[in-house]
DNA sequence: CATAAAAACTAGTAAAACGATAGGCTTAGT
DNA sequence: ACTAAGCCTATCGTTTTACTAGTTTTTATG
């Protein structure tokens, strides 16, 4: 399960992603829109912007933008900064491999085997979908579900 | 990822099921061949009795064996016992869907869509992979390295 | 029937992770 | 200077994780 904070972070790029302008969005406006703690949301910001995600403005006036286009951020970069590796077994993670202490040989360990296929899948699907590809299956989904309101 | 115990649960399964008779395996062997903590081991097996995939004997000559056939017990099956639902987020939980308290519309939520789809990609590849197809993946694994080493 | 070897059961425990919250510090518009 | 914002560090209660200890029950065997 992912935990409350990639959740939220993920929110919140959403949302940040959805207003056309990049102008600031307060913590505390975002916190409520969201329905996020604002003290817990205002680290997974901080967080976001040491990612390269975020960028953020002090003082008056001030707040939360994205730095990079919504085609640039990935669901799997995302999840990755956050939570950690996308892989359920450490020694078929790509981005923080690490050998089984008790493992006698790599290829030959089933529960390997089955869990690199499993990171493969999720990977594929998580690092090849961008906040904008969540907006727009977002609003694909709600034009349908309107059309079939209309019948 | 993965906890121990799950991993652990996995490992001593497919131990049980490499042997060819269905005879009583002791905890204490099945924990020193798997490196495998003792005492954890034992609530482990415990558990995995209860999901009706081991059966044990007590007494002087007791230990393990498997209750069902190899092919019979899913990878999905067992990470599901022992860790939870492969889902990454409750609201697409086959097998313990919950709604998100928050959520206006499920099915505009952009989270649930894109983490509907791996899982379904997850549970696609562990339920559908026994631990006869472990096996046999290790087995023919195991062959190629042997040819690649002979030529 | 006594013994010993095994699983079954009940508790407990240290360490880490989770999901926040508190409060002071710094920066920047007006 | 004032104030509204983000920045930073620390703390906290709860739950989960990964075990460990000790006792009880069952059963084959001498």
């Amino acid at each position: 399960m992912l935990s409350m904070k990639t959740r939220y972070a993920i929110k919140a790029l959403i949302a940040l992603a959805r207003k056309s302008e990049r102008t600031p969005v307060l913590i505390s406006a975002l916190a409520e829109q969201e329905s996020i703690p604002k003290k817990f949301l205002e680290l997974i910001l901080l967080d976001l912007k040491a990612m390269g995600m975020l960028s953020s403005k002090q003082g008056k006036h001030g707040g939360y933008f994205l730095r990079l286009e919504p085609k640039q951020i990935t669901i799997g970069q995302i999840v990755r900064g956050i939570e950690g590796p996308l892989a359920l077994l450490q020694c078929v993670s790509q981005t923080r491999y690490e050998r089984c202490s008790d493992c006698p040989d790599e290829k030959l360990c089933g529960l390997r085997l089955v869990f690199k296929d499993v990171r493969d899948a999720t990977s594929k699907i998580l690092d090849n979908t961008s906040l904008e590809d969540v907006m727009t299956r977002v609003d694909v989904e709600g034009r349908n579900t309107d059309l079939m309101f209309h019948i």
